[in-house]
RNA sequence: GCGGGAGUAGCUCAGCUGGCUAGAGCAUCAGCCUUCCAAGCUGAGGGUCGCGGGUUCGAAUCCCGUUUCCCGCUCCA
């Protein structure tokens, strides 16, 4: 794996149809993309993959389609607001961009250092008689530190409950503050840097108010909870799944569709009973493993990740990575989300987010367990590790995408072997057949070779040949991606024989 | 957002010490040939050289700005 291999990948994925960057004509859009012919196709199948398995298969899931845009108090409520508002501040000689937040939050942390130093100090001199409240309430040094620190603290915390930038510029300044890296103190002005999108509802100025393109969408499943809950009369512990576009105006985002500032999510939250969550949690971590290996791409290339920090409303998350060409990433996150979500909204809706639970005769709010992966990380994912350029025993080369067959593109090529003596006509007829079932290309131009190749290039994962001994008696040639191997098969089987290959089940029932 | 590198046909690139109508291979399209694994023949289409400005008699080529991509830094509940 490697750079070069990478851009290799992305030039295919271009070329064939799979990604083009947004826009191109005008230069293009930075980080955001457009799924081409077969791409468009690909991430379908990947999405019905991941709907079927958490949909369909259990009957204790349902699943919903929420809207982008959303009532704005629900980000008040989910914390985003205040949570994805950071103030940056770059250092002009060392060009290092800080968080303003943070560079302060560690200047306070230092001088609380030097507390416990003078404190630790100070107990080896007194030994057992040391009575370390009084040190610290009476120790000149000590307390000026301690004023230092609430002195400090009060400015900070008033600068950012007013988005005072200048102020928070100003501390910086006064505290003499430098750049960890360079030791300099020559600073840009601070900038807020909002990561979500927001743009305006309403057509006159007056009653216009700044709504939110949804940075998640799992917010968009806890304020149905009640809907689904009621209509769809479900027992605990069920789920609710939904796939659907997000954006967060990220301030770097590259590394082709492993960060856009407008993606596809395919999340899960499954509501269980209160002290039950971690139970679940573990079901399913294992289960969405499984989800992902079932695809049959190699079991090594995935691993899991264990939060060590976790977010505020969390009490256990882990992450599925992936090993892309740039190294493992996370590819899915099984978040225990506590109650966190649904007491927020609780608290701002004043709504009552409660399910009643007959067996233990009360109502509580229920816990969650998350799981949100994201589409287009899949997608790379599968693209990454289908890729393949292969020497062949004649010494010619080809590139093939090893795409599994139930997420191919075009499942099956079918071709006449010459345009003469009638095998066109032959070879639709099968078309016209197939292409009912599954998505089918027909083709007759070039040489059968280079057919077979542009079809590999795309990872149609069955080509069906009509030569002549097809009129004399009715077999064909089925001929594999993978093995570039061929067999004769009776015209009649091929229906089945397709449909049995690429079909879903065998996946789902893993 | 900062620093470095790059942007010429769908792809890979040449041309870039300023000067003929901007080229090649592959790909695409029409046709011929072939008759089971990309390489044969004939012909065709496709580029305001990322965009804008400047210098010049003349700019793909030099200068400035801008935009996009790549690498590093930074950020990523």
């Amino acid at each position: 794996m490697s750079e070069d291999l990478f851009k290799k990948i992305i030039a295919h994925a271009k070329e064939y149809g799979f990604v083009f960057q947004s826009s191109e004509i005008y230069d293009g859009l930075s980080a955001v993309y457009d799924y081409g012919q077969n791409g468009a196709e690909l991430k379908k199948n990947i999405r019905e993959y991941w709907w079927k398995s958490m949909v369909q298969m259990n009957e204790n899931i349902v699943g919903i389609d929420a809207a982008i845009f959303m009532h704005p108090t629900t980000w008040k409520a989910s914390g985003h607001v205040d949570a994805f508002n950071d103030p940056l501040i770059d250092n002009k000689d060392s060009k290092k961009r800080y968080r303003a937040d943070v560079l302060i939050e560690d200047y306070m942390e230092k001088i609380q250092e030097k507390i416990y130093k003078e404190v630790a100090k100070a107990a080896k001199r007194f030994g057992d008689s040391f009575d370390e409240k009084m040190y610290v309430d009476t120790n000149p040094r000590v307390v000026g530190y301690k004023e230092k620190i609430a002195e400090v603290r009060h400015r900070y915390v008033e600068a950012l409950e007013k988005s005072d930038l200048a102020e928070i510029k100003q501390i910086i300044i006064d505290l003499e503050i430098a750049c960890p890296m360079s030791g300099s103190r020559n600073w840009t002005d601070v900038r807020q840097f909002n990561l979500m999108f927001a743009t305006e509802m309403g057509a006159m100025a007056e009653g216009a108010s700044t709504i939110y393109l949804r940075p998640e969408t799992a917010q968009g499943i806890f304020v149905n909870f009640l809907n689904v809950m009621k209509t769809g009369r479900m027992k605990i512990p069920f789920g609710i799944a939904q796939v659907g576009k997000a954006f967060r105006n990220e301030i770097v985002a590259r590394q082709f569709i492993f960060r856009m500032r407008e993606f596809e999510q395919m999340e899960m939250q499954f509501f269980v009973r209160p002290g039950e969550e971690l139970k679940w949690f573990e079901h399913w971590k294992e289960l969405r493993m499984k989800w992902h290996q079932a695809m049959g791409i190699p079991a090594e290339k995935y691993r899991f990740h264990k939060h060590d920090k976790l977010a505020h409303y969390a009490n256990a998350a882990f992450d599925i990575e992936f090993e892309f060409p740039f190294g493992f990433k996370e590819l899915e996150g099984i978040h225990s989300r506590t109650d966190f979500d649904l007491k927020q909204h609780e608290k701002h809706s004043g709504k009552k987010l409660q399910y009643f639970d007959p067996e233990l005769n009360e109502n509580y709010v229920p816990y969650v367990v998350e799981t949100s992966i994201g589409l287009d990380r899949t997608f790379l994912a599968v693209l990454s590790s289908a890729y393949a350029e292969e020497k062949l025993d004649d010494g010619s080369e080809r590139t093939v995408l090893r795409i599994p067959d139930f997420l191919a593109p075009f499942k099956v090529a079918i071709f006449p072997l010459t345009k003469k003596d009638g095998l066109p006509g032959k070879a639709m007829e099968i078309f016209n057949a197939l292409r009912f079932d599954h998505m089918c290309v027909y083709e007759e131009k070039d040489n059968i070779g280079k057919r077979y190749r542009r079809q590999d290039a795309i990872g149609t994962p069955f080509c069906i040949t009509v030569d002549h001994q097809t009129l004399e008696d009715n077999t064909v040639t089925i001929r594999y991606r993978d093995t570039m191997e061929q067999e004769r098969i009776p015209v009649d089987k091929v229906p089945a024989i397709v449909a049995e290959k690429v079909s879903f089940s065998k996946v789902l029932a893993e």
